[in-house]
RNA sequence: GGGCGAGUAGCUCAGUUGGUUAGAGCGCUACGUUCACAUCGUAGAAGUCACAGGUUCGAGUCCUGUCUCGCCCACCA
């Protein structure tokens, strides 16, 4: 059967017709056995709003390579994908449609807008795994999970009342970090400081009884005075010993404030004396409760000024500020303000300047749990690639602090407490939903209205999804995970507390290996976002050079755990390779003669009699699987990329793919072709997949259904063969010369050139035919004393002769010998001089000696070689 | 303030325990389309390895310091 290949590749069909062949015939889930070690890892869940961006498509590249290789390996593999809720971004994109209808949440009942967000989800919430598809990602679709399906759901309320039990869930009232647009409270992850140039200023605080006397604060936030409730002095600071036993009065609000004294403050910053407001700054609340002040909130969950700051009530914080700082300043109590840069909290997920915020939240006590989970990364159970992340994680568990688990949003998993309408009876913490009050049996009762925080079901993904809590068969068999792959950015958020949730609740952490990879950034290294407009979209680069060239150029272009700086060219790496691929396939597919290739399997007495070309593209070939191995396993994408890309280009394309009008065992030729494109495969799927069949097809073996699932390539040291790997080496250098003697001289392109080669070397006699081949020479006879032709250079002791009665520049020939001799005796210098160093004979190794002194004679050979040539010429001219 | 990463050819980056004359891809220059591939081939030019010291027979690689860029963490108001 002739079969062909179109002349270009085109990708578009052919991604869409396997990968839904693929997903249909389930070779996505992993055979289960029993004595076999299965290879498991969780999809990073994308949020349901989320649409593909190159991030996505780099770190599910890796997973899909990672998946391909081990399920080629012939371990059960299973990739487990889903999404995740992400409540407060779906909340926010939910809520921005319905302002489009001028709406709001408080439009509808919470049954009414948590419909709306579902309805929403099931339309546009499987944009990204459709996406994911398109990328070849080879998840086993029939295991995906959704942050707020019911298994999960179940899994998140179990979590918590395990927790409440054992005493690692509180309630309180604390200072959290508060986002008034959001109309939330935020974790400390969540709410990023960034450094922004803001104002300092020196407010005048009269002392009460003492016409014209005052005391000086410094503040960044004037408008939080208003719910100044004492000022502080370091009880060491002399300066204010005189002030102790005073009061101070509040300007704007005539309060009276008692100085207290506190180890905190520090007496060279500012003034030396604090406005203290337990409400609104985490370290006043500190001081607050030490000292037992009052707590005033002045804000409203919207940022206003509230009803306690009297004139100032109903203001925005920001325009409050603005005022106050006047009114200050009219009542000349302003001393001054000067510019000064701090660090602010925002919103991580519409950048609002947070506010530190006084109000009742739960929270997870973290300290047990970063224990546990700190002790799995030292003992390496479970271990980061690259190693640097090791320190980050440590640092961040031995400073933990708890957990900010409620949320004031709607969509989410409700907290599952009850209150009943009994004030006197406790709050009920149940798995199911509770019917009746425990302790009165009043029916009356009420779910707290928060919902927790979206890690609060993510931090559970690596066990939740395999069904957890019950005792599934997938749990028992995939637990713990093998690999995680994801972004240094949710170390904190993911990361960490699933290492915890894993440790506490199944008693081992959750997977071996987490490989943090780089971030995309453009090409002037900003990040890439949709509001800044920069963004590459990987579908775009899907539909022009198709998802194989996508995958390969961000693999080869990313450095292990390195940032990618991209631009459109980036992409055409890949696109010339899978154009190549193509192409070398089609001409082997051109010229064999197929029926003779019903088996193409080497056998040991097959390869003892190929020729040594076969031999040595098989050497290459099995070098090239033993790199490639090495690289995979370390993570090194890019070094398998690259060793596959020489390989296949230079080695097999260039030099083999020449060689091949010569007689080379059109065996070999199938039997490497078929390797590298299992060896590609995940890198590249659908491509090689295409070939693959075709190649089946054309040689009628029976190869397995895909290569999707065919035995990943070992290496074979018999298959490499030194002798041939040296021949190929001489090979390449005498063709080298003589190519490079050709352009030097312009030499017509068609036209043979005679060249004669002097050797004692009886290698290099059995090149002839190869020689001629790749040089385009009419003629290559190797003799002794040859006469009246031009010496060319010296190859390991072969002297290269071409005829010099041929139109040859003898200036440019000159030039050239000139160049060389220089450059040559520049290096013999330096080399003389190293060998002369008696130092350097004591103490290097002998190889490295005796390497230096080799290299020395053959330098001389040629210099002596060339100068001779510079002599013949001088009589020629 | 603490920590991390990067600085190697015009550009993007490799360079694994120190040991050839420091590599690749893109770009550039010249030539080439009867060749599977011009998304190609052949050949070529191009580097003070950020800087300064040090260790060593030998440093892009190890040590110390400095500079530049980027990132993360941090409750000095």
């Amino acid at each position: 059967m002739k079969i062909e290949l179109d002349k270009t590749y085109n990708p578009r069909e052919i991604e869409t017709k396997w990968y839904e062949h693929w997903e249909k015939s389930g070779y996505f889930s992993p055979k289960v056995n029993a004595a076999k070690k299965p290879f498991v890892i969780v999809i990073p869940p994308p949020n349901v709003t989320g649409i593909l961006h190159m991030g996505h498509a780099l770190n599910n590249t890796i997973q899909d390579i990672l998946i391909r290789w081990h399920r080629m390996r012939q371990e059960p593999t299973l990739w487990v994908p889903g999404t995740d809720h992400a409540g407060i971004a779906t909340q926010n994109v939910v809520e921005k449609k319905l302002a489009k209808q001028n709406k709001t949440r408080h439009d509808f009942s919470r049954e009414e807008f948590l419909s709306e967000v579902w309805k929403w989800k099931e339309e546009h919430g499987s944009t990204i795994v459709r996406q994911l598809r398109r990328l070849g990602a080879s998840c086993d679709w029939t295991r995906e999970r959704f942050t707020m399906d019911e298994g999960l759901s179940k899994a998140v309320r179990e979590a918590f009342v395990r927790l409440y039990e054992k005493d690692m869930i509180y309630q309180g009232y604390r200072i959290i970090n508060w986002c008034p647009r959001c109309h939330t409270a935020l974790s400390d992850e969540e709410a990023p400081h960034k450094e922004l140039e803001g104002m300092l200023y020196y407010i005048k605080y009269p002392v009460k009884g003492k016409t014209g006397e005052h005391i000086t604060v410094a503040t960044t936030r004037p408008e939080t005075m208003l719910g100044d409730t004492a000022v502080a002095v370091n009880p060491k600071d002399e300066r204010y010993h005189a002030i102790h036993h005073h009061k101070i009065i509040l300007p704007l609000v005539d309060r009276e404030l008692s100085v207290i004294q506190d180890e905190f403050v520090d007496p060279d910053f500012g003034s030396g004396i604090v406005k203290v407001t337990p409400a609104h700054d985490p370290n006043d609340f500190e001081m607050g409760q030490r000292h037992k002040l009052e707590f005033i909130n002045v804000l409203n969950p919207d940022g206003t000024i509230n009803e306690k700051g009297g004139a100032y009530a109903g203001m925005d914080r920001f325009k409050a500020r603005k005022q106050i700082v006047e009114d200050l300043e009219a009542q000349g109590l302003l001393v001054k303000k000067v510019s000064h840069l701090h660090a602010v909290g925002h919103c991580y997920r519409c950048h609002t300047v947070i506010e530190p915020y006084y109000s009742k939240q739960w929270f997870v006590k973290m300290r047990p749990l970063a224990d546990m989970a700190a002790k799995a990364v030292r003992e390496q159970k479970v271990n980061f690639v690259p190693d640097r992340w090791t320190k980050v994680y440590l640092n961040w568990m031995d400073n933990i602090r708890d957990w900010c688990i409620s949320r004031q949003i709607w969509w989410g998993h409700q907290i599952p407490v009850w209150y009943c309408d009994n004030k006197n009876c406790k709050p009920i913490v149940s798995r199911e939903n509770p019917t009746k009050c425990p302790a009165c049996g009043s029916a009356k009762l009420k779910q707290d209205e928060d919902v927790l925080d979206t890690w609060f079901s993510s931090w559970l993904w690596p066990f939740s999804t395999l069904g957890w809590p019950e005792k599934t068969p997938d749990l028992k068999c995939f637990y713990p995970t093998s690999d995680l792959v994801t972004a240094s950015e949710i170390i904190f958020f993911w990361v960490a507390r699933m290492i915890m949730a894993g440790c506490e609740f199944m008693g081992a952490a959750p997977f071996n290996t987490v490989n943090i990879h780089g971030t995309i950034r453009t090409e002037t290294g900003q990040k890439m976002s949709k509001s800044l407009g920069n963004i590459i979209d990987p579908l775009d680069v899907i539909d022009h050079v198709g998802a194989d060239a996508l995958r390969f150029s961000l693999m080869m272009i990313t450095g292990a755990g390195q940032d990618a700086f991209l631009s459109p060219e980036k992409f055409e790496i890949g696109r010339n390779f899978t154009n190549k691929i193509w192409n070398a396939c089609r001409f082997v597919f051109m010229n064999m003669k197929t029926e003779s290739f019903d088996n193409f399997e080497l056998t040991a007495e097959k390869i003892k009699n190929l020729g040594w070309v076969d031999q040595w593209i098989l050497s290459e070939l099995n070098r090239s699987i033993d790199e490639t191995n090495r690289a995979l396993e370390t993570y090194r994408f890019n070094d398998a990329c690259g060793t596959l890309y020489h390989f296949f280009w230079h080695d097999f394309c260039d030099w083999y793919v020449e060689l091949s009008k010569q007689k080379l065992s059109e065996k070999v030729f199938l039997h490497v072709l078929e390797k590298s494109l299992r060896l590609l495969h995940p890198l590249m799927p659908f491509q090689t997949e295409e070939i693959w069949q075709k190649l089946k097809l054309i040689t009628k073996k029976d190869l397995g259904e895909t290569i999707s699932l065919a035995e990943w390539p070992v290496s074979n040291k018999s298959q490499v063969f030194d002798a041939a790997v040296k021949k190929a080496e001489l090979l390449k250098d005498v063709v080298f010369l003589l190519r490079n003697f050709r352009a030097e001289n312009d030499i017509d392109p068609k036209k043979g050139i005679h060249v004669a080669i002097d050797s004692q070397d009886a290698l290099i006699k059995e090149l002839s035919s190869e020689i001629k081949l790749l040089v385009r020479a009419e003629e290559v006879a190797f003799k002794s004393g040859v006469k009246g032709w031009l010496k060319v250079g010296v190859v390991k002791g072969a002297v290269v002769y071409v005829d010099a009665s041929k139109d040859i520049d003898i200036a440019k020939r000159k030039k050239a010998i000139e160049d060389n001799v220089k450059k040559l005796e520049g290096y013999l210098k330096a080399l003389d001089a190293k060998l002369a160093n008696d130092d350097f004979k004591k103490r290097a190794p002998k190889e490295v000696y005796d390497g230096e002194l080799a290299k020395q004679q053959e330098s001389l050979q040629k210099l002596n070689h060339f100068k001779d040539e510079q002599k013949a010429l001088e009589t020629l001219s």
